[in-house]
DNA sequence: CGCCTTTGACCAGCGC
DNA sequence: GCGCTGGTCAAAGGCG
């Protein structure tokens, strides 16, 4: 099925240009816009070109919300649409199956391709999740068991198998998995037995580069860092203070859809059904950089890690200060930009400058 | 000395 | 019942 001619994930630059004050002679605006001219303009006008500045970035980041808004019930639209299009055909493979003389491998294997797909279409949810399919615990537990996974792009050379979520963590065992050939790292929440929080991380069979984390359970306490949490991202991802430890930030902010191979991007994977957007299915990733938030700090958090945090207004304001600064370090979004002003400004498309 | 990682051994679920 | 596999345990060693 093909969802990106279903849903316009495309981002309009031009959906609403930048609009000149009356007052301001064109010239000074591109003086201001492109040269800092600040000499040049009386500070009233600076003024209250910042406020209609000020005004224009807060409609535009609430066109965005609702833009964002629509694509979640686009997508949980087709969620629907695909669910129920995967159900009808699993009875009708199981009714064919069973008529004709297939063998029993045949039936499975038709059986886990549909699950495979809907786990793609469900963004792999906990009651489906492949770490779970051979799982010791009572299915109603793992149902219970909220399950997150988290993709973070790493340096390809970087072989540790640490993902910097803002939490503390204790390795307690590493396993070559038989459908990947990077080992599979283990890790438990350092507040055990307190808190059962536990973290699968392996390397993506498809893209070495990318760490896949499973996180389940939910914290019990608090974030070791909110404020090492906003730090991370505007920060180098390797400077770990200690290169034992597992602890860091991880900042899963999806913004821009540009992969950027030379940073450590991340994308994030609600799996939870109630967390509408599948950033992870768009392979919608973040610029962004983490790193560590540094010593054994413990300081209280509302922000990152626990997938709990992400319908705080913190969090989201962190996300969207995230996706201003991911936006603004992007050349190719500075190019688009300035290519969507340039035309505002100079209609017969004279974007040499 | 305490905390951490490493790593081989062990356990339990599942399919054949 | 046996083998495969994923998950966990725990001893040993490293590091600050």
């Amino acid at each position: 099925m093909e969802f990106t001619s279903l849903v316009d994930t495309s981002l309009d630059l031009n959906f609403r240009p930048l609009r000149v004050p009356d007052g301001i002679p064109k010239q000074e605006v591109e003086s201001n816009f492109i040269g800092l001219g600040i000499d040049h303009t009386p500070v009233k006008d600076e003024a209250s070109d910042l406020l209609e500045e000020l005004n224009r970035v807060s409609a535009e980041n609430k066109k965005l919300t609702e833009m964002l808004t629509v694509m979640c019930q686009n997508y949980n639209a087709l969620r629907n649409q695909v669910t129920e299009y995967m159900n009808k055909h699993s009875t009708t493979t199981a009714t064919t199956t069973s008529a004709d003389d297939h063998s029993a491998g045949s039936k499975k294997r038709s059986k886990a391709e549909n699950n495979e797909i809907l786990k793609s279409v469900q963004g792999e949810s906990s009651s489906s999740d492949e770490d779970n399919s051979c799982t010791k615990k009572p299915r109603e537990e793992h149902i219970k068991t909220k399950t997150t996974r988290v993709y973070v792009r790493t340096e390809a050379s970087d072989t540790s198998l640490i993902v910097k979520d803002g939490y503390q963590w204790r390795k307690y065992g590493q396993k070559v998995t038989r459908d990947n050939p990077s080992p599979r790292a283990y890790f438990k929440c350092s507040f055990a037995p307190t808190c059962l929080v536990k973290k699968k991380v392996q390397r993506s069979v498809e893209d070495q580069s990318i760490l896949v984390a499973t996180y389940e359970g939910e914290h019990n306490h608090s974030h070791p860092s909110k404020t090492d949490a906003a730090n991370a991202v505007t920060t180098s991802p390797c400077n770990r203070l200690n290169g034992k430890s597992t602890l860091g930030v991880t900042a899963s902010v999806p913004c821009s859809n540009t992969l950027n191979s030379s940073g450590p991007n991340i994308i994030l994977d609600l799996t939870e059904p109630k967390n509408t957007l599948q950033i992870d299915e768009k392979k919608v990733t973040s610029s962004t950089s983490t790193s560590t938030a540094g010593g054994h700090n413990k300081r209280k958090s509302s922000l990152g890690g626990g997938d709990n945090h992400q319908n705080r207004p913190e969090f989201q304001h962190f996300l969207i200060e995230q996706m201003a600064s991911s936006l603004t370090k992007d050349p190719s979004f500075q190019a688009a930009l300035a290519a969507a002003i340039s035309g505002k400004f100079l209609p017969n498309n004279q974007t040499d400058k």
